[in-house]
DNA sequence: AACCGACTGTAACAGGTGGTACAGTTTGGA
DNA sequence: TCCAAACTGTACCACCTGTTACAGTCGGTT
């Protein structure tokens, strides 16, 4: 399951992780510049002088923001379970992770933030970049690797076929979000797009014209 | 070839068009909120009036500006010959095209705008989809059914295998472009990309498993 | 010469920004 | 009971925002 923030399940105690978990969620509605600090202790109550004991920025506090929701991102895929799975049922299963978490209002308003403010905070695209997408990614070739070495087939560039995989998944269906606000799709949805773009995979394994495995 | 903008190749005398087109490389390269009137108007001399004689907002000379970008990418897909082509030579030319114009900094930095700013105006991200993602899946769509008709092939959701395509072709690029603010890929690396994804989408189209015709 | 429309420069408006300073209050532990 | 640390409220700083108003200045057409 999905939970909306890493420790909403409790209630927040610790001062330094209130002002987190507030300021994660005005800067994901937000935006970085729209986002002030006047708002986040009006909604939290206190003074500006706690929020800056913490962090001596509002940089700093967005990119200890940014860090923790990404942070969810490998904890979230690394549990699916791989072992004594089929090629397909393993994509299957990764294929619906990714396109849970991808597809979720919180990740993706993150993946906005990140791609609205990279530029202005390098730091903040890189974090992002090597924890989310290449994270995937690098599950995803370790398994491919793994299940054609069964068969004796070998994959070339296999770093790049997951990539393009990922892209099948989920890039489409983001764009939609991102543009139209579309609605996330449903766990019906997730499971079908699932089972339909991993056959497509196999598919393109199986055939191997020049350069696709 | 593309081109920086739009009005470049000749100097511009209309005022609004002057405005319209600094406006543009400030949204652009600042973004919506930091991109402020007085930027503007240092940049190009001149007075806040004038600006305001000619866009009653800022939020309506930004939807100009916007909508004056996006509308270079359907012109730079439309003239991309498709006449007595084979489809793995569309299927090349098109993705090729795509590629240029998506990865391009011009346009990827106007997808990075919209991807920001599309929830606060949502006119904006509805035109985006529609005349730049939207646009290019109808027009690969259309050649996809008129080269697997020849065939007496039948692709069931046509749409949907379309968009996973542009998917796999753009997805991860632009991810690292937004992220790691990497180069644009060369025109030779365009090829290469442009050939592997579409030898990819064909042995889909020809091996076809559930679902994936 | 007279006129007009497009343009400019400057100033003002109310309101918000990140960040600091400081005096005062609450809290919890010894 | 005392003390220190954590926290709060308020006021302040310099600066920037979008937007409007207004008086003035050009270039070109009748």
């Amino acid at each position: 399951m999905l939970c909306k923030t890493a420790k909403s399940s409790r209630t927040l105690t610790n001062k330094r992780d209130i002002i987190l978990d507030a300021a994660a969620t005005l800067f994901l509605k937000e935006g970085y510049g729209a986002a002030s600090i006047n708002k986040l202790i009006t909604r939290i109550g206190g003074s500006k002088a706690t929020v800056y004991g913490y962090f001596e920025n509002k940089e700093r506090l967005f990119a200890a923001v940014v860090e923790s929701i990404v942070d969810e991102v490998p904890v979230f895929i690394n549990d699916v379970q791989l072992e004594d799975v089929e090629m397909r049922d393993g994509l299957i299963a990764i294929s619906e992770r990714l396109l849970e978490i991808a597809t979720s209002p919180r990740h993706l308003a993150l993946a906005r933030l990140v791609i609205a403010e990279a530029d202005k905070f390098p730091e903040i695209g890189r974090i992002y970049y090597e924890r989310a997408p290449r994270h995937i990614c690098d599950v995803l070739t370790a398994f491919l690797k793994e299940q054609t070495a069964k068969d004796g087939i070998k994959i070339i560039r296999p770093q790049e076929l997951v990539e393009s995989f990922t892209g099948m998944v989920l890039h489409h269906q983001l764009f939609r979000q991102f543009c139209l606000d579309a609605s996330p799709p449903s766990t019906t949805e997730i499971r079908r797009l699932a089972v339909r773009n991993a056959n497509m995979l196999i598919a393109m394994i199986n055939t191997a014209p020049a350069g696709a495995r």
